[in-house]
RNA sequence: GCGGCUAUAGUUUAAUGGUAAAACCUCUGAUUUCCAAUCAGGUGUCGUCGGUUCGAUUCCGACUAGCCGCUCCA
């Protein structure tokens, strides 16, 4: 077997195989495209619903602990506000105009030089654990240099956001030591703004949410008072998230409009929280090999306590080995009860369940794994793409490009191909099984140009199986027809109720 | 958003200051056609806007989109 020679190879094949098969296309290209979003063809249509489905069917349908919920898109602009994405969900960036370098403005600390209770210049350093330290001997140094006589104050370390305009073009980039080429902190919001209503006025602002995670908290005493569900449980939803990125990037793996799946677990304030946030980790990981994703693709990666929000008790990333890199996948984070908490206050609800044992109210914490489908479709592109190189009779060797989807998400299961279009018994026969396919599962007929090119044109979209109806089929006993597997591309018969057999179980 | 590179059929590529080509894909027809069989035929292209020019797909500019880096994240 071969593959692209690198990388930046493979990720240019699995995008022109997705055009060119009809997974995934740009948005709106008659119109020039736009930046961040994607449109899914016919197969990347059933491949995303699939993906969907398992999801939905193993974690929402199979398991007794779990509900579903399907919250608005547009909420409540208070529920943002309560989330803290009004205030938080931005980026304060920095550039330097001469080194071409981007700070995040609170991560750029700076300080004036203060002698004999005089400013008579700045330093800078970047984000670090002596910052201070550092902005001191800078400002020494900074004394020396300039041949200033006097007492040298202690420094003041701030961030740059708290720099006022007078004072932005005195204070020097990390980069050049010297003043004036840093810009302003430019904050901007990464949620979408819309209005709601006629009137376009500060009171309509509405947002598309950035994430689904607040549909499941605010509705969370919805469906523990008009449920039967007890501690622990979670809610799950699959939906359209938001997100005015800055740079959408590597395809469809950062986008401004994407679909995320994620679940709410809540579970008691006195829970053993780290054990069941591993229960979770594993459930995912379990999960995503069960639809192909093979093992020495996925990592961990935990994320270091010190970089956790105040509330966080502790996250874990499931990583993908992508061809652009090791990126997240799923994040597993345990937040403690800092949403309900949040939403209790903001609204003036109480977001408490009462403990029998205790006799006392609390408000439970949960573990929250979020993916994106789209990661989690892209994972699968580039996991199953193979290019092969196979002989033909002559001995010429020649290129087979296969999507080697799991059966469980493939978006064709199986494809029924007539030996010839031309004769009404392989056709009549073909169409009949076909139809009957079709009740179930997602099949293609298919009767166009030569047998080898309808498998190779199958290899490309992923399906599993071929089933050729030939003359064996309507000219022997036991109506039987062949049947052509993707991954080994061996033929055997197979009867009409073992297709059906093998389909219950592979594909569930 | 900033910097660098890029833009020709659905895909991958070629040529050209004088009006665009190939392969694959797709479609139609013929054929007892099982690993991109064979034969015959068909559709389809210079990202957008502007400038220079007698004439621009080619040169220049802007915009849009893509790739890489800064940054960010499901």
């Amino acid at each position: 077997m071969s593959s692209p020679a690198d990388s930046a190879n493979l990720m240019e094949a699995v995008v022109s195989l997705a055009k060119r098969r009809g997974f995934i296309y740009p948005s709106s290209e008659i119109y020039g495209g736009l930046n961040g979003f994607f449109d899914y063809g016919p197969l990347g249509s059933e491949l995303k619903k699939n993906i969907r489905d398992c999801w939905w069917n193993d974690l929402v349908r199979r398991r007794d602990d779990v509900v579903g919920l399907e919250s608005s898109i547009i909420m409540h602009p208070k529920v943002w506000e309560a989330s803290g994405h009004v205030a938080g969900f931005t980026d304060p960036l920095v550039d330097c105009k001469v080194s071409k370098q981007r700070y995040r403005a609170d991560q750029l600390f700076w300080a004036a030089v203060v002698v004999d209770g005089k400013t008579v210049g700045h330093v800078s350093a970047l984000e670090s654990e002596k910052t201070g330290e550092e902005l001191q001997a800078a400002a020494e140094t900074f004394k020396r240099k300039k041949a200033i006589t006097g007492t040298l104050a202690p420094v003041t370390p701030k961030d740059f956001t708290e720099a006022t305009e007078a004072e932005i073009p005195l204070i020097p980039s990390p980069a050049t030591g010297e003043p004036g080429s840093l810009t302003p902190p430019r904050a901007f919001n990464m949620m979408f703004e819309t209005n709601v209503g006629a009137l376009k006025d500060a009171s309509s602002v509405a947002y598309l949410r950035p994430e689904t995670a607040q549909g499941m908290f605010v509705d969370f005493k919805n469906v523990v008072d008009t449920t039967r569900v007890k501690l622990p449980f979670g809610i799950a939803q699959i939906g359209k998230s938001f997100r005015n990125e800055i740079t959408p990037r590597n395809y469809i793996f950062r986008s401004r409009e994407f679909e995320q799946m994620e679940m709410e677990y809540f579970i008691h304030e006195d829970a053993d929280w780290a054990k069941c946030h591993e229960e979770w980790i594993v459930w995912c990981e379990t999960w995503l090999k069960s639809i192909g994703l093979p093992a020495s693709h996925l990592s961990r990666y935990a994320h270091p306590k010190e970089k956790l929000a105040f509330y966080s008790k502790g996250t874990v990333d499931i990583m993908f080995k992508y061809p652009f890199g090791v990126q997240e996948l799923w994040g597993i984070a345990a937040r403690g009860n800092y949403d309900l908490g949040q939403h209790a206050t903001a609204s003036g609800k109480p977001q408490e369940l009462f403990d029998e044992a205790t006799k006392k109210k609390f408000v439970p914490h949960v573990i929250e794994p979020a993916v994106g489908v789209d990661r989690i479709l892209l994972a699968v592109l580039c996991a199953g793409y193979a290019e092969e190189d196979v002989k033909d009779e002559k001995g010429n060797v020649e290129k087979r490009t296969v999507l080697r989807f799991s059966p469980r998400i493939a978006p064709v299961k199986v494809a029924v191909l007539p030996l010839l279009k031309n004769k009404e018994q392989l056709t009549g026969r073909a169409q009949a099984l076909y139809k009957k396919l079709q009740r179930r599962y997602a099949v293609q007929y298919d009767d166009g140009g030569a047998i080898g090119k309808r498998y190779r044109r199958q290899d490309e979209a992923g399906t599993p199986w071929c089933v050729t109806i030939d003359f064996d089929t309507i000219e022997k006993p036991g109506d039987t027809f062949t049947l052509r597997e993707r991954d080994t591309m061996a033929q055997r018969r197979i009867t009409e109720a073992e297709l059906f057999a093998l389909l219950d179980a592979q594909v569930y």
